[in-house]
DNA sequence: TTAAAGGTTATCATAAATGATAACAATGTC
DNA sequence: GACATTGTTATCATTTATGATAACCTTTAA
């Protein structure tokens, strides 16, 4: 990343509004990267995760895409994780 | 409203036991529980969160509820921990 | 260069979460 | 008692996640 779009994004992070989205946006990457990541080191494919879960592969696929628009629901997530063999642990911490 | 959001996160971070050790939950009782803990320690009625959330109290409560059958997106949870002070993290720890 | 495997995207149908309203219960205060 | 405050429950409308299907892209190996 160049300097200038390094200092516009500080500057665009201290912009209250603008930092909360980006709070949003990259923890929504994070999950996705993560949901990748266990799946992978489970060593399913997203066709075989999607029959684990009896739904189809461009179901999953939605899911974990990061591009994706959708907010999944938490049993969702959930039933995701415990699939290939984890379980949800969520934290509440105070923002600072 | 009662405890203004500002003076409610300078306390919270200063409490050594919400700084160091933050809320753990693991089923969606123990969810709803921490929602309620969350929203009343920022000094929130349902109506007030409601509103901050741009929706009904009713909803409000029906997110809260143990009885509630729904399963919420995660933005939901989100929302409102933001609304309250706080942030969602989440984590995959392997099922033992 | 083919085919197969793994993943993506678009679309539509369905199920479920959420929004809104109203009536009610519980609680405390006067 | 009457009253306001807070939270609950039921219901319906709307939005949105999810399910299903199909076509497509990308990579890899034969």
């Amino acid at each position: 990343m160049r300097t200038s779009l390094k200092d516009f994004k500080k500057k665009a992070l201290q912009n209250p509004e603008v930092k909360s989205e980006y709070d949003r946006l990259s923890s929504a990457y994070e999950l996705r990267k993560q949901l990748i990541k266990i799946r992978k080191d489970a060593g399913f494919t997203q066709e075989e995760l999607a029959e684990l879960l009896h739904t189809k592969k461009s179901n999953v696929s939605r899911l974990e895409n990061v591009n994706s628009k959708i907010s999944p629901k938490l049993s969702t997530i959930e039933d995701y994780a415990r699939a290939v063999g984890y379980k949800l642990e969520i934290n509440f911490v105070p923002q600072s």
